[in-house]
DNA sequence: TTGAGTGCAAATCCTTTGCAGGCGG
DNA sequence: CCGCCTGCAAAGGATTTGCACTCAA
């Protein structure tokens, strides 16, 4: 199986944290409700399961439906407050930015494999992975809140070993 | 036990690479050995095992050490090119900027647990996840170059839930 | 000899921030 | 009302790049 980029992220990706929920720690953190976070999480919520959102896509597709009133700065602001309360997760590929996604709970691990040729990626999910880093989490005495296997390699499109130069990543 | 920053990397960590097999590797793939890239390899084979060095740090040990020819622009060339010749590793930790260090070949994986609070990392060693890496790997197909495991979480000294705010990270 | 590699400085890209005004609770 | 949030624009930091020159092979 050939790496690809449109994955069906393994069965029973679905995410199992409500708006609802989120409004409550966003309540019980002293933190407010503003339209513009509505907006944000909202594109989160209607996003493809398993897709990652840089701050600039979510920007982007706020644009298109005319939210207007939310500003690139307000997207970095939320994204990171969201991700401090564990709501979203960050997820850091090759792309020399960060992407996010709704942190579904940690019954549900999200791990990546990325070429390093082509620069695609592929998401799993493992029950092993997640038991085996909870494992080691309490052996650090840490309480777990995210947990991201991440394999490069090379997919088999590109076995020629010397053709580095003419595949560099750019940004 | 606690998070800290002075972790032991777990007994057998040596680099098992050594500068000759690197040179051929350059060598093998059409690329020149300039004095500069010779300083740079020199830095990683000095510096402590486990140690992450950001292209900024790099440049910095090379010019207390009056390597003054060794501009910071060729330093982020070099680690990129080493880093797709598979010879340097990628970490990407909380700091807003990547590291590199010495790969040392696929029998030695390398993860970090990272706190979220108070943004110090802890490295280990786990030849369990290396092994459940290389599996999936297989599965997919792919020939596996790097594997890292990421655990974000909360070291037991910030048990207090709501102190957000006062322990956001700064870049 | 010759083209990969380099230094320099400018450019880019991503992200953060200062400030004045807005509005959720 | 208070003070968290926001928009805007400017600042900041990391990384890349254009260009002319150098030097490893």
């Amino acid at each position: 199986m050939p790496i690809t980029t449109n994955n069906k992220p393994t069965e029973q990706k679905a995410s199992n944290i409500s708006l609802e929920e989120i409004y409550k720690k966003l309540r019980d953190s002293g933190s407010r409700l503003t339209p513009q976070r509505e907006y944000i999480l909202d594109v989160f919520f209607k996003a493809d399961s398993g897709l990652h959102l840089s701050p600039e896509d979510i920007y982007k597709v706020l644009s298109k439906k005319n939210k207007l009133n939310v500003s690139l700065a307000t997207v970095y602001r939320t994204v990171k407050t969201l991700y401090l309360m564990g709501i979203l997760r960050e997820v850091d590929l090759a792309e020399g930015h960060k992407h996010y996604e709704l942190s579904s709970g940690n019954d549900e691990p999200h791990h990546h494999i990325v070429c390093l040729n082509c620069n695609k990626t592929i998401e799993f999910a493992s029950l092993e992975v997640n038991r085996l880093a909870l494992k080691i989490a309490n052996d650090y005495n840490v309480e777990i809140h995210d947990v991201e296997l991440k394999i490069l390699g090379k997919c088999l499109h590109f076995e020629d070993e010397n053709n580095l130069k003419s595949t560099q990543h750019r940004r």
